[in-house]
DNA sequence: TTATCTGCAAAGCCTTTGCACTTAG
DNA sequence: CTAAGTGCAAAGGCTTTGCAGATAA
């Protein structure tokens, strides 16, 4: 049993694939793990590099797409263009507002547009599979 | 003075600019007009080409940058991954319901809803700028 | 042992750009 | 006349893929 729950995740999706738990499989998850940025895997295989100096760019890529696969991770179309990737185990569904300055991001979740949004679909005769939200603006800081 | 409003938005916008009213615009603007869809630069592309077979895509790439920058059309980020553009004139904000099966896309609005989103992005001390809101579904035709 | 994985470099998308020729103003 | 536009093809980003050597099971 390992320390965190997301190993053991990916350990066992990985073994129920017939796939391998190597070990840049799980290099790539623990630097994933460590923070809580939106990262793009340019900037995800930077990090890894500091500590697996010989970690490829496809190995990120390939990495992410599992990662996506067992729901640790979960794929962010902004709108700046890069794909970003944030933490999905144990996130629940969350929308987003993004400084436009500092491109920070912050995961946020309003239960009665939740609803409204379900009502909207339902009005046009829409069965809802996912929905996202975003809201680009400045925040509080840069705004100063 | 042209028979669309639209058209006489490029010409003035392009005026004004010190750029020129070349034929290959307006024809990409006409054809861009004619459908309702929300068309690729691509599919623009072999829209323009059935009526002047020689425009070239980098002219609809340039085209739909200026159609944009004049408030004419508007650039689509959807899930899919490829970037679509719509109509903007005459259409107001406006957020998307989007058939994950045949790929139709509604354009609606909810005012309860953009009231909302603009409370949370108070209560988080954000100054909105513009949001968006995709709801992804299987729309009645394809359901049944 | 052997199917899978890795790093590398090459190839594939989509989009932009440089260039010589053309054209609007 | 001449600054700007066009079509083409080449170049740029980002992402995927083919391959030969490496590795988990």
């Amino acid at each position: 049993m390992n320390f965190k729950p997301e190993e053991d995740i990916l350990e066992k999706y990985l073994s129920s694939k017939g796939l391998k738990n190597s070990q840049q499989r799980l290099d790539v998850l623990r630097v994933f793990l460590e923070t809580e940025a939106h990262l793009t895997p340019e900037e995800l295989h930077a990090l890894v590099k500091k500590k697996f100096k010989t970690i490829g760019i496809a190995t990120i890529y390939r990495t992410l797409k599992l990662l996506c696969n067992c729901g640790l991770a979960k794929e962010l179309l902004l709108e700046s263009g890069a794909t970003r990737y944030e933490h999905s185990y144990g996130h629940n569904h969350h929308d987003h507002l993004i400084c436009t300055q500092c491109g920070k991001v912050l995961e946020v979740i309003d239960p009665e547009i939740e609803k409204l949004q379900e009502q909207l679909a339902r009005k046009h005769q829409f069965y809802t599979e996912r929905h996202r939200m975003e809201i680009y603006g400045v925040c509080r800081q840069c705004k100063k």
